[in-house]
RNA sequence: GGUCUCAUCGUCUAACGGUUAGGACACCAGGUUUUCAUCCUGGCAAUCGGAGUUCGAUUCUCCGUGAGAUCACCA
């Protein structure tokens, strides 16, 4: 069995979003499977300098990070095939474009880009498709090195196997002189990618379906190198929530890092991202990063794109949180807890969490869910008008009601076990039922919209809290 | 237009050619002696169409249809 070398290669033109992340974790998952020995490499093509964003390599890396996804060779931690960011290579592409030019398998391209657009034009307006081959020239200069260097392709039908897509062919067609370097001196991608996979050892290539229809170019360059190809695998496409078109930025794809702000976890969203496109063929949804670096395998990764579905995510989130440990729960809140909470301290704002950690969707869930524990809430009679039993009862049923809640809790211990015998005792000597007394107390104590079971929460505020809250309630009447 | 890919509930998906076509999200209805966004139970809901191969097609073949990609001195 190949011992897998895999690589993300992205280039720094912006923030990641999830597309550009499901290649790279996929990617990774290869070369990390358990019992393998692989490698994952972090490349940075940087040949296009018009289009290079500043700071992308920074936003790349820690999008990486943020997700799990740790690197074996790359640009900050070197490697035997170093460097890793492509503008520092360029030695090594112009040796190899020189191979081909040797080999009678790469020319000048004598025309201007003006000229060129014209042949497209005149192809378009026949109604034919253009092909630069159609115009090459007989007696092509000698390369300088400011003309584009082309790669003289010997066009012919291919079939290829891919991991993922299976048995693929294309007809001559697709094969055509394409740029191996361009006018300022900087190899294309298609020219680089197959010069450093193959010197870096790449054993396996993933990259989205846009490529499909390049692959038969990149294995005609591979041939006149005499390079084998690496294993290709072509990952369906992440399509935007209507459906119809693959998610790009400019259809609102969101930064990656953006969600770890929204208070999603990275563990969900790799588990997300992986269970966009794969499955292990059983009926398991939820997947720890350690279950998918076991089981993941590119022969169950789906053919046909899917669609990005931020209700799945969700799920998936509140069901990492509920996995994780206090302790751990409450490392990853850190920043998203209210002013008062922070004051309040770590036992409080654990002891809080513990409560509410079964309903939190997103860690961003965390104040909103929780505000009445850190601050003093607001009687609001809006909220006793929304409960149709309540509003039944007038003022001059609730009052009384509270009074004697506010005795017998004044006179219970605190414990969540104590509170609920002193709220059961409670439900007899009123009479009412716990949908009215019960929701009385709690909107009473809290005046929030939901909150965890009712002797937790009396527990958690306190006898103290508990006592004054009832009063205010009282006063407002 | 050329080249290429894909096609099961609304969404993500399962099903060595033989299943009442399964699961999950979402949605709806009940339940858990308070609320509820947790949890439990139940419900709704799909094989794009047409031929062919076969005793038998979601599955194999062909033809349609639909969707998407690509055809750059971008990656």
């Amino acid at each position: 069995m190949t011992i897998v070398r895999s690589r993300f290669a992205p280039s720094p033109t912006g923030y990641m979003h999830v597309g550009g992340v499901r290649t790279a974790l996929f990617s990774w998952l290869l070369a990390r499977q358990a019992g393998t020995d692989g490698t994952f490499i972090l490349r940075i093509e940087d040949t296009d300098k018009v289009r290079e964003v500043e700071g992308s390599i920074v936003q790349i890396e820690n999008s990486l990070r943020w997700l799990g996804i740790e690197w074996d060779e790359g640009i900050d931690k070197g490697g035997p095939d170093a460097p890793y960011l492509q503008s520092e290579r360029l030695t090594i592409y112009k040796e190899w474009a020189q191979k081909l030019i040797d080999s009678g398998r790469a020319y000048a391209d004598p025309y201007t880009s003006e000229e060129v657009e014209a042949f497209r034009q005149l192809a378009k307006d026949e109604k034919r498709p253009f092909l630069y081959r159609d115009h090459r020239p007989e007696n092509p200069p000698v390369w300088d090195g400011t003309q584009p260097l082309r790669f003289k392709s010997d066009p012919k039908p291919y079939k290829w196997t891919d991991a993922v897509m299976g048995e693929l062919s294309t007809g001559p067609d697709a094969i055509d002189d394409f740029i191996l370097v361009k006018g300022d001196g900087y190899p294309t991608y298609n020219f680089c990618h197959i010069v450093d996979d193959a010197i870096m050892g790449i054993t396996h290539v993933l990259r989205s379906q846009e490529f499909i229809a390049s692959t038969p170019k990149f294995l005609n360059l591979y041939d006149a190198l005499e390079v084998t190809p690496p294993t290709l695998a072509t990952l369906p496409y992440v399509m935007a929530i209507d459906g119809k078109k693959k998610l790009g930025k400019r259809d609102g794809a969101k930064d990656i890092l953006e969600y770890g702000n929204e208070g999603y976890l990275p563990e969900a969203m790799a588990n997300f991202l992986a269970t966009l496109g794969w499955n292990d063929g059983t009926e398991q949804e939820i997947f720890t990063i350690d279950e998918l670096l076991e089981k993941f395998s590119l022969d169950r990764v789906q053919k046909s794109p899917a669609r990005f579905d931020e209700q799945r995510l969700l799920w998936l989130n509140g069901q990492h949180i509920r996995l994780l440990s206090l302790d751990d729960l409450y490392i990853r809140s850190l920043s998203f807890w209210s002013k008062n909470a922070l004051e309040a301290g770590e036992a409080r704002q654990k002891q809080v969490l513990e409560l509410v950690k079964d309903r939190l969707k997103t860690l961003a869930d965390i104040p909103t869910i929780t505000d009445y524990f850190f601050e003093e809430p607001t009687p609001n009679w809006s909220m006793i008008e929304g409960n149709k039993q309540l509003v039944a009862l007038g003022k001059e049923g609730i009052l009384p009601l509270l009074q004697q809640a506010k005795v017998a809790l004044s006179e219970s211990d605190y414990t969540p076990e104590a509170l609920q015998e002193t709220l059961n005792g409670l439900l007899e000597t009123t009479g009412q039922k716990p949908g009215i007394l019960f929701s009385l107390i709690r909107l009473a104590v809290s005046w929030a919209p939901f909150s965890p079971a009712l002797n937790d929460t009396l527990a958690v505020l306190g006898k103290e809290t508990v006592i004054n809250r009832l009063e205010v309630s009282i006063n407002a009447l």
